[in-house]
DNA sequence: ATAATATCTTACTAAATTAGTAAGTTAAAT
DNA sequence: ATTTAACTTACTAATTTAGTAAGATATTAT
């Protein structure tokens, strides 16, 4: 199984994509500021996200990426999966080929797993995550962090102790 | 989180063992026979399956490995964590300071998903698998495989219909 | 004693993967 | 015409993985 920064990424980037397209289309230097994620490695992960008929784009001005579907209806294993993090925690990838060409002693075992962790990804949606109160809270704070320069606040503070 | 060979090849083998110590010491180069694992590399995982109190060791002829504890009291997770490899998605390993020093839009996501993974593999022991049929089947096969050269066999009957 | 067995220990390494960077091209709006 | 922002491809440093290699140490059998 690999669950990493790919996938970690881009399940935080459609949640923010979420919580903002409300107002219209959302572009990834604004997402990048957010998320502290490299804008053009964000690009990346669009293209994969975009060829997975998860979102839509639109160039220029004014463009950006939306939901391609309400976010109630895409789940984090779809996003997932998008970006060609399987999380399969089998060696052979379910194929039981895992020992010469056939079953290792515990391949029953990772395909249970595999279910376990398929039915929670499968069972919250973008949706839901927009809803929860400590969403909600984080994305409050990143609102002021990007707009304000937190950083610069924080270090004008810094200063002001010294002094 | 990471679930690769190293952790799969640790439980296969803590299994094998289970299987095997009814009659007395395991050793390495039987278990890397029948799982079909590299003796030299099965050596780094059980000095780390030692270090973590799980398996016992006996030098010298005769001598090899047994379970510390009845096959019962030793769960999946138990023996995942003896060889480093943590079971964890989020990528703060739970410090809460996967954006700057706070939390990342979506690290409750991430421990959540731990929970379920953890409460899966703490509820299934050495013992559990045992009792399994299909382990059972996959157990002969090997047996088989290992003392009469399966691979032998094979190629005679390949050699058969050729001629 | 000595030979064989099997654990134990440390150091090294080829290959793959990750998490990006870099440098541009294309399309749309002002 | 200029700016904005998506799109595309190629490259890369660092890390991790899945081992290999080479020997040291302890135990048993002859």
């Amino acid at each position: 199984m690999k669950l990493t920064t790919k996938g970690r990424y881009a399940v935080t980037a459609m949640l923010d994509l979420a919580l903002h397209d409300t107002h219209g289309s959302v572009t990834l230097a604004d997402i990048a500021k957010r998320q502290e994620i490299s804008l053009a490695y964000l690009e990346q992960l669009f293209a994969k996200l975009k060829r997975g008929r998860l979102v839509d784009s639109a160039r220029g001005p004014g463009g950006g990426y939306r939901l391609k579907k309400p976010a109630g209806e895409i789940t984090v294993a779809e996003v997932i999966d998008a970006v060609d993090e399987t999380v399969d925690t089998t060696r052979c990838g379910g194929q039981q080929n895992c020992q010469g060409d056939l079953r290792c002693l515990t391949h029953d075992l990772w395909t249970e797993l595999n279910d376990h962790i398929s039915t929670f990804l499968n069972g919250v949606t973008l949706g839901d995550l927009v809803q929860r109160k400590n969403v909600k809270v984080v994305s409050a704070r990143q609102e002021v962090d990007a707009s304000c320069s937190f950083k610069l606040i924080k270090r004008l503070d810094k200063d002001a102790s010294i002094h």
